[in-house]
DNA sequence: GTCTATAATTTGATAGAC
DNA sequence: GTCTATCAAATTATAGAC
């Protein structure tokens, strides 16, 4: 969801492309060096802003989440089907025009061998996102959960069958906000 | 899903330690070293039985993917809420036995940086699982689209919060046959 | 089949010059 | 701030003895 301003100084790119290969390969696909190759330094300069891979990590999920939650904005300001479409669209973009996963989908996955710092930020985001949308749906607390579940699932299913419009439809579904199974 | 018949052969007892480790850490997170120390092996013993370790996960997941499979059984031999039902309880003893994330969905969201040996699979087992799901509902395809994601989604936030309720709650939804939004 | 030994590469991280 | 140089550890993988 979050992308980065760019042209700015060097920790800043740092944390870009630390971002970009976190949703692309994982925690363990990213090394400081690849880093340092994007940004077009050398890894000693990742490690003068970000002094270990821990810490490297939980900067970016910071600066990640805060951006998200940011562009959420007040959940009372919306009714509970445009904050819905909100919120699909920030899954559907990840998806369809970055070819990513989303970062705490990636790491919820992964948490089981993350440094707890990091494994932290990731409970904070869905905690906070979990409430933002409970707000907006005006309490129905069980209808916030299942929606976060089928958009982040939408976003698995997409990556594994290479096909953006498996999430677009799951989107569009809770969107519509009801889900019901014939038979 | 899918768990092994212990006290067998070595190759047998090294996809049961692939396996766990895929779970937890994903394909990165997982080494040759770890693994036969699990078996109680050097390493050159798992290359003995597995090449290389494209070829160790693909065996993994192949027969990950057939376990789950056979034990869906005839889709059509099952009422549809029946069905659901049977599927998210093979998510529920993922999460809530095991403490792992499901093997497909860790790889679904690591695909960027798989083999593409290991991908084929990946897309294999949600395109096989979706078509099982799909005919359960009686060709209601929409349906098995958003059924699937939402568990998949719903062990990821169970993981993330480190709340087995998280995904039971999503598996009772969607067992329910529906899920409405208030508002 | 399983081992020892080892090669070749990559990793996170540090020291110290500029 | 960024670099060169380097380290210790870990990685996948192979050769060859038993």
């Amino acid at each position: 969801m979050a992308t980065a301003r760019r042209g700015q100084g060097t920790a800043a790119k740092i944390l870009d492309s630390a971002e970009e290969r976190l949703c692309r390969y994982g925690y363990n696909g990213v090394s400081f060096r690849d880093i340092a190759a994007d940004v077009g330094v050398k890894s000693a300069s990742v490690h003068y802003f970000f002094p270990t891979k821990p810490a490297l990590v939980a900067a970016v999920a910071r600066r990640y989440a805060d951006l998200c939650l940011e562009e959420l904005g007040d959940p009372m300001s919306r009714a509970p089907a445009e904050a819905i479409g909100l919120l699909a669209e920030m899954f559907r973009r990840t998806v369809a025009e970055k070819k990513r996963m989303c970062l705490f989908g990636m790491l919820a996955a992964e948490v089981g061998g993350l440094p707890s710092e990091v494994g932290a930020e990731a409970r904070r985001f869905f905690a906070e996102t979990l409430r933002w949308l409970r707000v907006a749906l005006r309490e129905d607390a069980a209808s916030a959960e299942a929606i976060l579940a089928a958009l982040e699932g939408g976003v698995l299913l997409a990556r594994a069958m290479d096909d953006p419009a498996m999430l677009e439809k799951v989107a569009a579904r809770v969107t519509a906000r009801h889900f019901t199974v014939s038979g």
